[in-house]
Parts: C-alpha cells; sequence; structure tokens
DNA sequence: TCCATTACTTACATAAAGGTAAGTAAGAGA
DNA sequence: TCTCTTACTTACCTTTATGTAAGTAATGGA
C-alpha cells in the first residue's frame, strides 16, 4: 500500500495517474526537459493554456516536488521553473509516449513531415 | 505534421497526450492487459468509475482503434473487451507509469507493503 | 509623467467530465 | 408469472477544469 500525505493507494500507477490526468501538466514537464524556462516562455510553448491554468499548474507540480520554482528579485519579475530529480526521471514516460505517438499515427492516422518535431521543441 | 482524421498534432506526444488526457481511459487499459474482460469485470476492476462512465471510456476506445468489442448472442448478454495490438503496444508506457510512481512515492510518501499490487491486478 | 514589462491574482463565466438513479431487453429458472 | 441476470441507455444534476478579461506591483526608459 502506498500513501501520499492522506491518500491512499493499492498501486503505484494510480500514484502517478493522479497527478497526470490533466491536459497539461505531461505538457509542462515536456517543455522543461528541453530547458529551464521562465513563465513566459512556457506561456509560449503551451500557446493554448490560459495563464490562470499555466499558473495553477505550476504551483501544482510545486507542492508535489516535480518542478522547482526560482525568483529573482529584477524587475519586471523574472521567476524561473525547472524539473526536481524525480521531475527529470519523467523522460521515459514521455518518451513512451512520444514513441506510442508515432504508432499511433501510422495505423489511425497521416504523418505528413516526421520532422515537424524531432523530440525537442513542440506541443499541441 | 501529424493528422487524426481532422484533428493537427505538430507532435506524437501529443497525439498520445490526446487520447489519454482523462482518469480512466489508462485504467481500461491496464485491466485489459491481465486479460480480456466483460463489462462487469471491469466495472469491478475500477470499482471507483459509475456505468456510465465506464460505456463511454469503452465506447471512445473503440472508436480509436485500441480496443475490441465482442459481442455473444447469449441471455443475459455477454460482450468482451480486449486489447487490439496497438492498444498492447500501450504496455511499456504504463510500465513506465507504475516504475515513476513507485519512485515517486518512495520519496514524497510512505511504502507500507511493497507488494500490495504485484503488476498483476489494482487500481484506485 | 507615462508606458512597457513580467508574473502573477481576482472575479466571473462556461464547458467538460462525471455521478446517481431509474429504466430496458430478453431469456432462464423457480 | 415473477425474479434474476448483464450490459447497457436516459434524464437530470453536480463537480471539476478551464477560459476571459481586467487589475496589480515595481521599476526602467522615453
Amino acid at each position: 500500500m502506498y500513501y501520499i500525505n492522506d491518500k491512499q493507494y493499492t498501486c503505484s500507477v494510480s500514484v502517478t495517474m493522479d497527478i497526470f490526468n490533466d491536459r497539461w501538466k505531461l505538457a509542462v514537464i515536456w517543455y522543461l526537459l528541453e530547458n529551464d524556462k521562465r513563465f513566459k516562455e512556457l506561456s509560449k510553448d503551451i500557446h493554448e493554456i490560459s495563464q490562470k491554468t499555466l499558473t495553477i499548474k505550476l504551483k501544482e507540480l510545486e507542492e508535489k516536488n516535480i518542478i522547482t520554482r526560482e525568483v529573482f528579485a529584477e524587475v519586471p519579475p523574472k521567476v524561473v521553473y525547472s524539473l526536481t530529480p524525480i521531475g527529470m526521471k519523467l523522460k521515459p514516460l514521455l518518451k513512451e509516449m512520444f514513441e506510442w505517438g508515432i504508432e499511433y499515427v501510422k495505423e489511425n492516422g497521416k504523418i505528413t513531415d516526421e520532422n515537424a518535431c524531432s523530440s525537442s521543441i513542440c506541443w499541441d
């Protein structure tokens, strides 16, 4: 049995699913795997997300120790987000998602330009 | 660039995320990795899901060619769900989720009985 | 003095996801 | 005839997620 704070899980897969059960958190991780990023950079990377939601998701990821928030005492403000060691360990998961996605599209869709996103930048 | 029906994606990760962006679909896959299952078995496995939602999720997975629905002409009805080949290929992804979950709990939670779920049955 | 900048916060509103409870079909067995 | 069974469907409702648009703080530069 697994416990996180007061929550109980009988399987570690449900721990992971419980954290990443929204549209955005894994997208944030994906972009932070490229580089540490400022708020605005993430906002551009994931351009469909609203400021408000990005703020919420970053806060949730920070609370869960998956990312780090570093504030610089500058004006205008500068805040840099980066992955913690456990955050970094999500890389193989993202890689599986990347690879399964390609397999899936091969069978159920079309690929016009395989290198639109090598594995470095992109998201929809 | 990737296309599925009319939808456009610049990255295959977003294809995968777009399919599994809810609380339940990956749970269904997980249990179908064990065995082919009848509706009621899945309903017991994922006991927190409502019948209605399970019905919807199974329909969505079938439409996306990730699972197969086999109807037996019996009374009471018998319907068996199973993974398609592309559905089977989700196994490494689930395995990564399983393993990352353990790592995460080691750092941020407690494990009382590591074998509550070996890797065969369970979900929360 | 005024505007631009960044990283937010707040109030308000909508959409999506999910739940509950009841109903249905069609035979088998008591 | 009545009840049980499975795999749903339907109507209605609640919760959660997300969006929009405006506002804020603090400073530098025109």
